[in-house]
RNA sequence: GGAGAGAUGGCCGAGUCGGCUGAAGGCGCUCGCCUGCUAAGCGAGUGUGCGCUGUAAAGGCGCACCGAGGGUUCGAAUCCCUCUCUCUCCGCCA
């Protein structure tokens, strides 16, 4: 959520940012709106401060035995027409409000100016696309003869966009958790935890997926629960409503969650695989930082997503988004793009956002500075530090051997009781 | 699921029969004094949001906020209702 004042005081900056993004949003009525607001807001408090002073009068009176009824009588009036303010404020501050949360982030200057995904410039690429002397195969024909992936089950139990792994295909979802974590926790000193799998409405207002991408959530029937779409929702609310010191800061989270998307409007796109699911497995990483180092901390944080990548051996490239390719509540954003050999194409495995204070204005989410009585709001960062099922399908791609089995990367064989690498079950 | 207790400022914790309580007291923090350093001590200060006004920075005035929402009243932290959460006991359970 923006600043009201600031919408208020850079109308024009706003509406160029809504067009460099592609939004329609009717900010003519949100000043309307604004101005109504502000004009009954200073009509009712009028009336308060009369009738603040009146109580003290009658209350003086009373005090001294003296008879207020003409006073009171007075008041009863005010009171009404207070009463039909507030209430006539009140809906005007619910429209207000409705429609700031529907207005994206501002991006950042060095987001690049662009109409969609064509439009994002390449920043970094790191390894090289492996040699193959025969035709890699996609994932999903590797994994099924296998048979460490199972579509057809999964869809049975379930639906489409499913899967059921078996044995090593298991394990090394596994595996590849637990390294991530390691990572994160030993290396790159992010702390872990675990949070709920379900969150109420209020922490997905608070990271920006309600009021506008309801659509895109599984929600539990009979209550205010959701399934997290990613763990960026719980973990980011971990400090919603709080003040942090700020010696505190940053602070630094590694969470391995499931993540759960309808994946409502994706009809026809990537039926086949793991790439996109109803249910998928990723380790995300959360920081909570001052504004002044927030841009530096996102860089890192790309590093840390990154390093994943490298320990794995895994040639990818590293995209900006551009405007029009930015997520609603991201001032800036870096994709990491893995190389999946089997599909002769790039795909994304991690996106690294600075949301500056969006997010922490949405959930409250402030800290103060050492001998300042005064809060200022946190900026917040997150990332894939990977998403697993597509890093599984990396790994499974890039690794794959011309008699159909899959080599385990030197990194991840502790995680796998020093499993070289995965054969088809005799 | 049943019974009971509670929710106040960064934290702890008072609020009498509804009427100078933004809210006592303490802790913490900031500034000043004291001090060779540290500790202790002394003094002053220390919530947020919004509106109006306004400054070089600031400030001033007003309104709201004592878990959330609603009600009663001229007036509610204080009374009533609903909800949420926390704690204790019972039941159930991995």
């Amino acid at each position: 959520m923006l600043d009201l004042k600031f919408v208020r005081d850079h109308f024009d900056q706003v509406y160029g940012m809504l067009k460099n993004r592609r939004q329609n949003l009717d900010l003519k009525l949100f000043a309307d709106l604004d101005e109504k607001r502000r004009s009954i807001l200073r009509e009712v408090e009028e009336l308060k401060h009369r009738r603040n002073v009146a109580s003290d009068e009658i209350s003086q009176l009373k005090k001294d035995k003296k008879d207020a009824s003409t006073q009171i009588e007075a008041m009863r009036d005010v009171s009404q027409s207070i009463k039909v303010l507030d209430q006539e404020l009140l809906d005007i501050e619910q429209k207000c409000k409705e429609i700031l949360l529907l207005i994206p982030n501002m991006p950042h200057e060095s987001t690049p100016l662009g109409a969609d995904e064509k439009d994002n410039p390449e920043v970094k690429k790191w390894g090289e696309p492996p040699k193959f002397q025969f035709d890699p195969k996609p994932h999903w024909e590797v994994g099924e003869s296998l048979g460490i992936l199972d579509f057809e089950r999964a869809a049975r139990m379930t639906g489409a966009r499913f899967a059921l792994y078996w044995g090593q295909g298991a394990a090394l979802e596994r595996a590849l958790i637990s390294f991530m974590l390691d990572m994160h926790t030993r290396r790159h000193g992010y702390t872990e935890v675990l949070p709920p799998f379900m969150v109420n409405s209020g922490s997905l207002m608070g990271t920006g997926q309600l009021p506008k991408f309801q659509s895109d959530l599984f929600k539990l029937e009979g209550w205010d629960y959701y399934l997290i779409p990613t763990a960026e929702v719980p973990v980011t609310n971990i400090h919603a409503g709080e003040v942090l010191d700020e010696d505190e800061l940053p602070k630094l989270y590694a969470a391995y969650t499931p993540c759960f998307r309808s994946e409502a409007g994706s009809y026809g796109k990537d039926t086949r695989g793991l790439i996109r699911q109803h249910q998928f497995n990723k380790v995300e990483m959360v920081k909570f930082t001052q504004p002044e180092t927030s841009y530096d901390e996102l860089e890192k944080l790309l590093l840390n997503a990154e390093a994943i990548l490298q320990e794995l051996g895994i040639h990818y490239r590293v995209i900006s988004l551009c405007t029009g390719d930015l997520g609603f509540s991201a001032s800036k954003t870096y994709d990491i793009e893995v190389w999946l050999p089997g599909q002769n194409t790039y795909r994304e495995i991690s996106s690294c956002s600075n949301f500056e204070d969006f997010q922490a204005r949405r959930a409250n989410i402030r800290f103060r500075r050492k001998g300042q009585s005064k809060t200022e709001l946190v900026h917040t960062i997150n990332g894939s530090g990977l998403a697993v099922g597509r890093t599984l399908v990396a790994v499974i791609e890039n690794y794959q051997q011309e008699d159909g089995s899959v080599a385990i990367p030197p990194a991840l064989r502790p995680y796998m009781g020093n499993t070289e690498k995965i054969e088809k079950r005799a």
